[in-house]
DNA sequence: TTGTGCGATATGTGATCACATAAAATATCA
DNA sequence: TGATATTTTATGTGATCACATATCGCACAA
C-alpha cells in the first residue's frame, strides 16, 4: 500500500490559504463579476481524485488513505471523506469497513458489462446530438481531434485521453440529456484506471483515429445511424484493446 | 418548507443505542453467524432518505434540513451529510450552496430524458435477464404481479409501487450486470418522487398491468425481443401517465 | 527457526464544535 | 403606516476530537 501519494495540483490550487473564506474580503465593486458558483470543498476533492484517476496517478488494485488524502489537497478529513464516499457510490473506489479504501481490479466480466452500457447510453448520445451539434462546434471537435492525433504522435498521452474524453462528452453533452451525460460519466469513471494502463498502445490510437474520422463524418452529414454506428465501433475498438490489457496484465 | 418531516422508520430500527456500538459486547459462541455486512450510519441513513423519497413521504420541491433528518433519524449531522451529498450527486435532490436542500421539480424535458435512458438501459437489461431467469425466478415474478395488482385493487399504493420496483429490478439484476442495475436505480430515484403521484390513477395500473403480462409471458418463452419490447411498453406507458400527472400539477 | 500472543500504530466512522452566510424577525425612522 | 436597517435565528460547511477495530511489529517460547 501506498501512502501520501502526490496529489499535489499543478497551479497550486490548495496551496494558498483557504479557498472559501477570501470571499469575504473581497474588494467592494468587483462583487458583480459573475455567478460565483462556490465550489465547496469536498466538490474540489472529488474533482482532485476523480482526475488522479482518470490520469493514472492512481493505478488499479492501489489503495489510498482518508487522512494521506487530505494532507496532500491540504484540507481536513471531511470533505475528502464525502468525495470518497460518493466515488464509492458511483463505483470508482472500493471501501470496505474499517479498512483503507482501493480502487477495484478491473475483470473481463466487468469490461463486458461497461461495454454493452456504453454502446447502449453513448449510441443513443451520439443519435440526439446530431441534430443538435452546430457547424461551429464540429469544427471545435475536428480540432480537438487534431489535438489528440498530434499528442499521440509526441506520446503525449494524459492530453490524448483529455482530449479524446473532450470530444466525446462534448458529443454526449449536446445531446440536451443531462441524465444521459451523467450516467456515461459514472460508467467512463469505472473504466478510467484502466484505460490509461491502454492508452499508450499504437493499435489504441490507430482504431480510435479511423473511428473519429467516421464519427465526424457521420456528424458533418448529419447521420444519426452512422454517428451511433462510428461510437460503437471506437466502443468496440476499445473494448478489444482493454481486454487485451487485462490479459497482459493477468500474464505478467 | 416543512421541518422535521417524519422520518421515523415503522419498525424502530433508531430506536434503541447505537447499531454499531453493540457488536462490541456480543455474547461468545456467536461471532460465527455470517459475514456480519456491518452497514455504516451513512448508509442506512441513504436508505432511509431514499425511501422516504421513493414512497412520497417527502414530495417533489418540498425542502428538508439537515438537522431536521439527523433528529428524525436520532443520529449526528455529519452521516445525513454524507448521505445527502450522495442523493444530490444522483440528482434525487438539489442543494444550493448554503441554503436547503430540496427535492427536484420534475419538468416535461426531464421526463422526456428519462424515457429515453430507461428504454435504452431496461430494455438491453431485459434482454440479458431473459437467458438467465430460472424458472423458479419467473415463478416469483408472477407471483409479485399477483401481490402488485392485489394492493392495487385495495388502493395501497406504497405496497403496489414496492412490488413493481421488486418485479423490474428482480429481472434487471437476473442481467448480470451491477453496473447496469447501479445506472437504473439512479434513473428510477429520479422519477421516485413525480411516481408516487401518479400510483394512484386506475389507467397507471392498467396499463402496468398488461404490459406485465406480456412480459411474464415473453419470459417464459426466453423470448428476448419480446421481454424488450414489453418493457418498452412499460415505460412509455408510464411516461405517458406521468406527463399527465405533470399537465395536472400544472393547471392546479 | 517458526508460530503465537501482545502491544503499538493506522484507519475509517461518527459526534461535537466553530464559522460564514442566508433567511426571518424585529426594530427604527420618515 | 410602510419601507428600510438591524438583530436574531437557521442552515450548510469544514475542522477537530474521540473511539472501535484492523493491521503491523516485536518479543517470547517451543
Amino acid at each position: 500500500m501506498k501512502r501520501l501519494r502526490d496529489f499535489i495540483v499543478e497551479d497550486g490550487a490548495f496551496t494558498e490559504g483557504g479557498a472559501v473564506g477570501e470571499q469575504s474580503t473581497a474588494p467592494v465593486g468587483a462583487e458583480k463579476l459573475g455567478p460565483l458558483r462556490r465550489e465547496t470543498l469536498h466538490e474540489t476533492a472529488y474533482d482532485e481524485i476523480r482526475n488522479a484517476l482518470t490520469s493514472g496517478r492512481i493505478k488499479m488494485g492501489e489503495s489510498v488513505t482518508l487522512r494521506s488524502m487530505a494532507a496532500a489537497l491540504q484540507i481536513s478529513e471531511t470533505p475528502v471523506r464525502e468525495a470518497v464516499q460518493r466515488l464509492v457510490a458511483e463505483g470508482a473506489l472500493e471501501a470496505v469497513p474499517n479498512r483503507s479504501i482501493s480502487v477495484p481490479v478491473m475483470t473481463r466480466a466487468k469490461l463486458e458489462e461497461q461495454r454493452q452500457v456504453r454502446v447502449a447510453l453513448e449510441g443513443l448520445a451520439a443519435e440526439m446530438a446530431v441534430s443538435n451539434l452546430s457547424r461551429a462546434d464540429i469544427k471545435c471537435l475536428s480540432s480537438l481531434n487534431d489535438q489528440m492525433v498530434a499528442a499521440a504522435k509526441q506520446s503525449d498521452t494524459e492530453t490524448m485521453l483529455t482530449a479524446n474524453s473532450k470530444i466525446h462528452m462534448t458529443i454526449y453533452r449536446a445531446s440536451g440529456s443531462s441524465l444521459l451525460v451523467d450516467l456515461i460519466q459514472i460508467t467512463w469513471l469505472r473504466t478510467g484506471p484502466l484505460l490509461t494502463l491502454a492508452a499508450d498502445r499504437p493499435t489504441m490510437m490507430k482504431n480510435a483515429r479511423t473511428a473519429h474520422r467516421k464519427l465526424l463524418s457521420a456528424l458533418r452529414k448529419r447521420d444519426a445511424k452512422s454517428a451511433r454506428a462510428a461510437i460503437t465501433l471506437d466502443i468496440n475498438q476499445a473494448a478489444r484493446e482493454l481486454n487485451s490489457v487485462l490479459a497482459d496484465i493477468g500474464d505478467g
